[in-house]
DNA sequence: TCATAATTGTGATGTTTGTCACGCAATAGT
DNA sequence: ACTATTGCGTGACAAACATCACAATTATGA
């Protein structure tokens, strides 16, 4: 219960319990509702969040008020609209449960603090990033050389759980196609 | 000429001339001729590249024989096929040069050395992966929300030199259209 | 429980984009 | 300078995908 997070961080560093309990305390716990938001587009962006338990979706809302899934976050995933963050502007996307949801977030003041004071910490952040950086190449490159129906099997093999926890319509959200293509697409 | 890197990595955070010295003493300077490879498909992956002048693409060829272009690399960016890279597998994707290109280049022993002997780079190289991480997500959302002509367009914005330094068959090959569709978006 | 809203499937049709084919212009190497 | 290669534009056609409309099913909340 109390040390998923510890888990998490000792997949890459090693901790004591003094220096875990040092990280935690850059933390707090939050608890969200299906359908509330962590983050509104347009406000600030005050938190990064690691998903304790639930499902997450970014959002954003396109100039003609569709919507795009940007991604999903699930357990030990961290999530953010990260160019508002970093940059402290406002949001460009919104962070919104699927389920009901618990987290631990972090404030830009206590991520640099921890990360400047804690070089375990800025490691792990930085090996984190990088992994994520990696994600994202490897979607682009879904996108550059994949069809519709080739995204749409590579997801169902790499997260199988989505497609029971998610509907079909924020899918084919996430996978750059119309719902309707989706439906036909699954059979 | 030789404190490009350092004026770069100023950008972010101070260096005495001391620490420069430390800092430039983890790389290599190198040259490559126009088509020369950096990086091969399925070799390994030792290095990775700052671009000091010239023009690079990292290229994927899929299943079918066909080429697609992940990503340019310019001056002052930085590149390699990172998953290879950190995960010390084999490369996936080719690095080659479009124009003559110069650069110093990083082995991931020196660059974990740097990263864990002296903070400020480490914190120069997170700064780095979270702003290439955010510039990865632009681009899936330019995928999601946009079509070819607009991705056309917002590359024209955005960097306009290419239009001058690339053949378009391969900036078609960037915005994951074919050639003949970029032909006739561009009038 | 019942009414309402959200989600899904499917047909008909239109738009966007890819593929094949061809000719021409520009470039590079000898 | 000459030739081979590479890059570019465009027509004709095919494939992939979006959009609109409607019905059916499944969740949700008072």
């Amino acid at each position: 219960m109390g040390n998923q997070l510890r888990k998490h961080i000792e997949e890459v560093v090693a901790l004591s319990d003094d220096e875990y309990t040092f990280v935690l305390s850059h933390f707090s716990k939050e608890a969200f509702g299906k359908n509330d938001f962590l983050i509104q587009k347009r406000e600030s962006v005050n938190h990064c969040y690691y998903v304790i338990s639930g499902l997450l979706k970014l959002v954003y809302d396109d100039a003609d008020g569709k919507k795009h899934i940007t991604s999903f976050a699930m357990e030990n995933w961290w999530e953010s609209d990260f160019a508002a963050f970093f940059t402290q502007t406002e949001a460009q996307m919104s962070l919104q449960c699927i389920e009901e949801t618990h987290v631990l977030s972090i404030s830009l003041n206590n991520y640099n603090k921890l990360a400047a004071n804690f070089p375990k910490m800025e490691y792990f952040f930085l090996k984190k990033s990088n992994a994520g950086h990696i994600a994202s190449q490897r979607r682009i490159l879904s996108f550059l050389t994949s069809s519709a129906k080739e995204r749409y099997e590579q997801l169902l093999e790499q997260y199988p759980v989505l497609f029971q926890r998610v509907p079909k319509m924020l899918l084919a959200s996430y996978l750059g196609v119309s719902r309707e293509t989706l439906s036909r697409l699954s059979h």
